[in-house]
RNA sequence: CGGGGCGUGGCGCAGUUUGGCUAGCGCGCUUGACUGGGGGUCAAGAGGUCGCAGGUUCAAGUCCUGUCGCCCCGACCA
């Protein structure tokens, strides 16, 4: 057998060992409809782990959930300037509401709608368009609302997870009395996905505002989390914008305040995606697979039973139902540990790389040997794929817990080693250029990096670094009191920006 | 959408240049035996009409036209 679970490996050929642990994990594949993937039950239980967060999150910050329509009238799509320019292109649009039986078997749309329909990109509009309605005096303030729902971008070249014509998401629309407490609340939620990201998906990230250019349309401004790939390539993993009165003057989003005085609204929205399971992959995994941050592992813990004979089997299996017990007790991260028992009638070995290959945090076997010692042997997915110690089982119950918030913390100080260790200050145009187009060393995917570069907002140095396919990914908020001079434009500004390529 | 490549059992491929009998191979799958903390060994099976549509021909996986999809590069990526 080769010596990884994957081929190719990381530093062989990026792109195509990321859809081989994608496929080996067996999280989500093509799907017959252009552009759309189908997820999978194992990639689909890892957003429902991030959806339970997360919607916690949402709702200890005074969020509630809602739904609005998955069709938006054309007309609402026209109505903020900067959004129509934005959202122009890439949209699936609806024109007719029938199909008719045609003489040679075929189905033939009829019934051409008046309006036509867009299939929402995102739901600034529809939901703008029901704040105006709601919210007439500064009483009905602040309406904070979030949405988890699909959403059609048709997307040129589409990546499993990463950027699909359909995918997941949650979109939260707020709408405020006063600037400040919109802009508190875009923070806040920025946040909310910085602390998600660092505490469950053990995912380092940078946040901070986009330059002008990387804004949603029609945004004033723009916050992103930016993370680092293996490969050192930038994934935005979650934005939050800071809309202003613009989708409020534009669908007259208005209320009286106190004085009677009749105001514009201050709106937000901000989202994280299916993307970011895309981001776990591309941060965590290995040459032998997926490998997932046990906060967010649909099984923490799995039991693989080991027996020749039917009363090994039957003595086997009742030490790991007990087993199965007495974890489900234990917590991690204020929830019952996730325990299954693997017993299919299948190769030991197969089922053994299976649960490698699916990124398991734990995998303990319990065999006849391990049943006569009072032990079980314990395996770590952050170790090799053929590393075992053997624990007394009392002690694995005990310290099972334990040992997965090693793994959390593990996972996430690896990832911001690797971060910290391809990120670097520069000083000229010429260091950037020599940065990024060094070639990768030998055995390494990494081309490049993030560089903290002083640079103005400004298309002198957006077209500076087209070339080599470099953007401004944010000027990230914390650790960044360091004025200085652009290095394109000469001058002043009051932080480094992060320059990297991206996803 | 522009340039390039590709679509043959579940997966990976050969066959297409020079059309010709029942379309091969490896892995996987099923069954049995041997095994047994091993991505095991051996044997016997099942499974495809060659992306789709049309055309040329006595004959098409192989030639022609169209179309759909996938991959890489570019543009796009809220």
């Amino acid at each position: 057998m080769p010596d990884h679970a994957i081929s190719p490996i990381r530093s062989q050929d990026y792109p195509e060992w990321y859809q081989q642990v994608v496929r080996a994990a067996d999280l989500a594949e093509q799907s017959p409809v252009r552009g759309c993937m189908v997820i999978k039950p194992h990639g689909y239980a890892i957003w429902e782990r991030m959806q339970t967060i997360l919607d916690r999150m949402f709702k200890a910050t005074g969020h509630q959930n809602a739904y609005f329509p998955l069709f938006i009238p054309l007309s609402y799509l026209e109505q903020e300037a900067k959004h129509v320019e934005g959202f122009a292109k890439e949209c699936a649009v609806v024109t007719h509401h029938r199909l008719e039986l045609g003489p040679d078997g075929k189905l033939i749309p009829t019934g051409k709608l008046e309006e036509p329909l867009v299939v929402r990109p995102t739901s600034e509009t529809i939901i703008g368009a029901m704040y105006a309605k709601w919210v007439q005096s500064w009483r009905d303030l602040p309406v904070l609302i979030n949405q988890w729902a699909n959403v059609v971008r048709w997307e040129m070249r589409p990546r499993l997870f990463l950027r699909t014509a359909e995918f997941l998401w949650q979109e939260g629309h707020t709408a405020h009395a006063t600037r400040d407490e919109a802009v508190e609340e875009t923070l806040r939620m920025l946040d909310v996905y910085a602390t998600f990201a660092e505490r469950d998906l053990a995912m380092p990230v940078l946040k901070g505002p986009k330059p002008s250019g990387e804004r949603f349309p029609g945004a004033v401004d723009t916050f992103s989390i930016e993370a680092m790939m293996q490969d050192g390539k930038a994934l935005q993993a979650g934005t939050s914008h800071f809309l202003g009165q613009n989708f409020a003057q534009a669908q007259g989003i208005k209320f009286s305040n106190s004085s009677g005085v009749e105001e514009f609204c201050w709106t937000t929205s901000w989202g994280v995606s299916t993307r970011l399971i895309g981001a776990v992959i591309m941060t965590h995994s290995d040459d032998d697979g997926l490998c997932l941050p046990p906060r967010i592992a649909p099984t923490q813990v799995m039991l693989l039973p080991i027996h020749r004979t039917d009363e090994e089997r039957t003595a086997v299996l009742a030490c790991c139902r007990q087993l199965e017990a007495e974890l489900s007790n234990a917590r991690f991260g204020d929830e019952p540990i996730r325990v299954r028992i693997d017993a299919r009638d299948m190769r030991g070995g197969d089922k053994v790389w299976q649960h490698v290959k699916q990124g398991v945090p734990l995998r303990v076997e319990i065999g006849p040997r391990d049943l006569a010692a009072g032990a079980v042997s314990v395996s770590r997915r952050d170790r090799g794929p053929r590393e075992r110690a053997a624990m007394p089982l009392g002690q694995f119950v005990a310290e099972a817990a334990g040992l997965l918030d090693d793994i959390q913390r593990g996972m996430f100080d690896r990832a911001k080693a690797f971060r910290d260790q391809h990120s670097v200050r520069l000083g000229s145009t010429a260091e950037v250029v020599e940065f990024f187009e060094r070639p990768a060393e030998k055995g390494s995917p990494v081309q490049g990096g993030f560089a903290h570069v002083h640079v103005a907002d400004d298309p002198a140095v957006t077209a500076m670094f087209d070339p080599l396919k470099v953007t401004v990914r944010c000027i990230p908020l914390e650790g960044n009191d360091d004025p200085g001079t652009c290095i394109v434009t000469g001058r002043p500004v009051t932080g480094r920006s992060v320059l990297a390529r991206s996803y």
